[in-house]
DNA sequence: TTCTAATGTCAGGCTGCCTGACATTCCTGT
DNA sequence: ACAGGAATGTCAGGCAGCCTGACATTAGAA
């Protein structure tokens, strides 16, 4: 009788690697610097006039050591500089190149492709009542759990 | 204007790590044998007659070394263990513990309050569409994305 | 000026996942 | 009957994404 729904982060976890497996085909199929969700994720919360690792962190909700370590492989990927703050000698900001625009500009593209799919799929009314749902903000998972 | 809609795969990250970050703090504040969301998922597909490593890989969509390890985590832990199958020495079919059912159990009531309190936030409705919108079969990544 | 906070970075560790490689054991077709 | 292929379980080694700890440097506040 099959009473085991699945869990949720299991099912929040498949919904993902779909993204994820298709993000990064996608990109590999045509040939461009392949970049990650992650990465991704790194791009978009970047803003033009640059940011600091810091900063990214904050906004991507991890540790400073991993956003570091994240622009880092970007940086050698070619796709993310550091260059000195003027405004304060123990900040960099991080910028994209040229090629870094390019890349995300390409992974958005494909994101939002696998977003249509996914609404031709199971319907334009349920993909958004998805994204509706996740952009609830999260916060931390409530103490009263106990 | 923020045009930047925050890509779905990050979305999905992030509730997964509520999910995740509520599950093992509940665990951990009653202090029963913490129980990751993976390992749950494990138990979640495994059925009572016992199952093979190899079944459980199938089910839980992941190689047969990784299914290995994970259950070897688990073993270890003593919440699982490997028996001999009558049926075929070159099986061996994996059960719950006592110790077993017990977390299991209670990792389940931990996230069903989980999704409870999630309901609660973003209302009943939403939540079920979430659910919903996510038991969809995600199948593979269509190439078509190219 | 001195003391605290913020920033960037290095080192090391964990988990979940993967591929490769084997030894065993079954099963199927000839 | 038996040879060869498929299934099973395991070991080994790797990679990404996270984390904590520890430091040096620089800004800023008291």
């Amino acid at each position: 009788m099959e009473s085991t729904r699945r869990s949720l982060p299991q099912l929040l976890t498949d919904a993902r690697r779909w993204f994820e497996d298709g993000l990064l085909s996608a990109m590999e199929a045509t040939g461009a610097t392949p970049v990650s969700p992650t990465q991704a994720q790194l791009f978009a919360v970047l803003d033009d006039h640059g940011t600091t690792v810091s900063e990214l962190a904050r906004r991507t909700g991890v540790t400073r050591q991993t956003a570091h370590q994240a622009v880092h492989g970007l940086v050698n990927a070619g796709l993310l500089v550091q260059l000195p703050d003027p405004s304060s000698a123990r900040r960099r900001l991080i910028r994209r190149t040229a090629e870094g625009e390019r890349a995300h500009r390409q992974a958005t593209a494909i994101l939002d492709r696998l977003e249509g799919q996914l609404a031709e799929r199971i319907g334009k009314g349920a993909a958004d009542a998805l994204r509706a749902a996740l952009e609830a903000p999260w916060g931390e998972p409530p103490a009263s759990a106990r």
